[in-house]
RNA sequence: GGGCUGUUAGCUCAGUUGGCAGAGCAGCGGACUUUUAAUCCGUUGGUCGUGGGUUCGAGCCCCACACGGCCCA
């Protein structure tokens, strides 16, 4: 027989007829077919998941199910996740996607061969029952089956019984046997479906439209990554795959839509660790007449939102957290916070040089030319790096709203009024770790034209996470884009925070893996 | 990129000082018409991640590589 390589899955595709557990299983599936019976079905009439049969069935006794439901007929199908054979009595659990239910086959309910079908069933078939509910000796409802049929034949076994698959490599690289062994990663999954739902309820409920912007352009803006490269080959072209969709929200806010949101597939050519998928998707939306302030806000009702949408359905993620979604939430200038944290002499902070002194001299283990970066470093950047190192490690758990960014590291936010060298700008931060970044746009067309080449100067001189210049971008802001402020805000991160996953691989289906051999 | 660490039966894991490759579950054969990880009797199953090296002898020691995990940059 032939398998197809699948890029994820190398070498899992070992030789069949190696394994005795599946020689086994394809000689049952041989003996079926010589006796007419199909290992491979089509179709199946399921008029009873099992989470119905439990909910219209689960309050009733066993005399009452037989009084008044001995001529119904249930037909339910799922994978077979257990078996329990006494012979002439079988029970059979059956898993489909809304729960499990007991089947009890009793050879004197069924057809001689039907029930003969039972010597060539394994775990992991699927299989479709049809019968009433009834309750049996030890109390379990379950359907006495009337008949039973073979779906599918499953010729490699699955560990459905004490073990179940652990091994992560298993686990990512086959998520098929994992969703199939664990009940609790499908939920997962599930609960990340809610969490999206409710964001996009919630931002609807708000006048905001959902659009969908280019994966693949010209150039890569609106975030600072390396992006991916690909290529079109009709018009002979190199294209990036988009890093953020931020600069093309931003032009249907020029174009009047005033309130946009976009959820999608971001690409960022970097590493992989527990917080990081070169894939992974983001959230943005833009709102004109905004400010970073109104966002703040916004941004508290729509965690809290979805947050509660999320435990209603699922109360098992709200268990064991170390974090509070309690409004408001805190908020802090970033500024303020380095001067406090690291507890600067007065003054020193404004003190371009003398912070620069200071900053070398907390490195003295660094290498010359780490030393050399250090030195460089402009003033913003050298304020926000020194919260990098020494605030963000002690923000704790509860949500806090970092304000005030230096303009240096922020080339698309609208400059402060009070203090030409600060953005309206903020990011969240909820047990300690980045969740979202959001700020009052900047719609000055000159002042964006000058930042671009500022970034291409920074990109000239080495930088290969800076941007490049977006002629048509700073085009269409000469048109005019009412006053916005945007959030982006990372859906990947925002599902772990919530469900309580410390990789980014466990919120993802099939998370980037280097391909086995 | 660096450090530490893992890879043994389908799954989960033991494996002593370097001396015949192990367990539970699954599987296979048998008994059993109300079980809940059913039970009882019997039993099969291995390229010890890959490739080298040391040794009379390597799952174990050494080197390289592949794929993971954790920590750091």
């Amino acid at each position: 027989m032939t398998r197809s390589n699948s890029p994820t899955c190398g070498k899992p595709v070992d030789n069949p007829d190696k394994t005795t557990l599946e020689q086994v299983r394809r000689q049952k599936a041989r003996r079926l077919r010589e006796r007419g019976i199909l290992p491979y079905a089509s179709g199946f009439r399921v008029t009873d998941p099992a989470r119905s049969v439990h909910e219209r069935y689960g309050s009733l006794t066993a005399e009452a199910l037989e009084a008044e439901h001995a001529g119904t007929r249930l037909s339910m199908a799922g994978r077979l996740v257990a078996l329990r054979s006494f012979g002439k009595t079988v029970f059979l659990v059956l898993r489909d996607r809304s729960g499990e239910i007991q089947a009890l086959v009793r050879k004197n309910d069924l057809a001689e061969d039907e029930f003969g079908l039972l010597e060539d069933l394994d775990l992991g078939d699927h299989v479709g029952v049809t019968g009433p509910p009834i309750r049996t000796r030890t109390g379990e409802l379950s359907i006495a089956a009337r008949s039973l049929v073979l779906l599918t034949k499953s010729v490699r076994p699955l560990p459905l019984k004490w073990s179940t698959v652990t091994d992560v490599e298993i686990r990512y690289r086959q998520r098929y046997a994992d969703l199939a062994c664990n009940p609790d990663v499908a939920e997962d999954f599930m609960a990340r479906a809610l969490i999206i739902r409710e964001l996009r309820a919630f931002l609807d409920r708000q006048g905001f439209l959902e659009v969908e912007t280019p994966m693949a352009a010209t150039l890569a803006g609106g975030a600072a990554a390396r992006p991916f490269l690909t290529h079109h080959n009709a018009l002979d072209l190199d294209l990036y795959l988009r890093i953020a969709p931020e600069l093309y929200l931003k032009r249907l806010i020029v174009g009047g839509l005033e309130r946009v949101y976009e959820i999608g597939k971001m690409f960022r050519n970097e590493g992989i660790s527990t917080r990081h998928n070169p894939e992974f998707t983001m959230l943005e939306f833009y709102m004109a007449y905004a400010t970073y302030e109104d966002l703040m806000d916004l941004t508290e009702a729509l965690l809290c939102h979805v947050d509660e949408r999320l435990c209603e359905a699922f109360p098992r993620y709200a268990d064991g957290r170390t974090f509070r979604l309690a409004r408001p939430f805190r908020r802090i200038a970033m500024k303020d916070a380095v001067v406090h944290r690291a507890e600067l002499p007065a003054g020193l902070v404004d003190d371009e040089e003398g912070l620069r002194r200071w900053h070398v001299e907390r490195h003295p283990e660094a290498s010359p030319a780490d030393r050399e970066t250090i030195a460089r470093m402009s003033h913003g950047t050298r304020i926000f790096t020194l919260f990098e190192e020494i605030v963000e490690p002690s923000l704790g758990h509860d949500p806090v709203f970092v304000v005030d960014f230096p303009l240096d590291v922020s080339p698309l936010s609208r400059k402060k009024e009070t203090d030409g060298s600060l953005v309206d700008r903020f990011e969240l931060y909820i047990e300690g770790r980045e969740l979202s970044n959001a700020f009052t746009e900047l719609n000055d067309p000159d002042d964006q034209a000058e930042r671009f080449r500022a970034q291409v100067e920074a990109k000239r001189r080495g930088d290969e996470e800076a941007m490049d210049f977006d002629e048509d971008y700073v085009r269409a802001l000469e048109y005019g884009m009412p006053p916005p402020a945007g959030l982006g805000l990372g859906i990947d991160r925002l599902v772990m925070l919530l469900c309580g996953k410390q990789s980014i691989r466990d919120v993802i289906l099939f998370p980037l893996m280097k391909p086995e051999e």
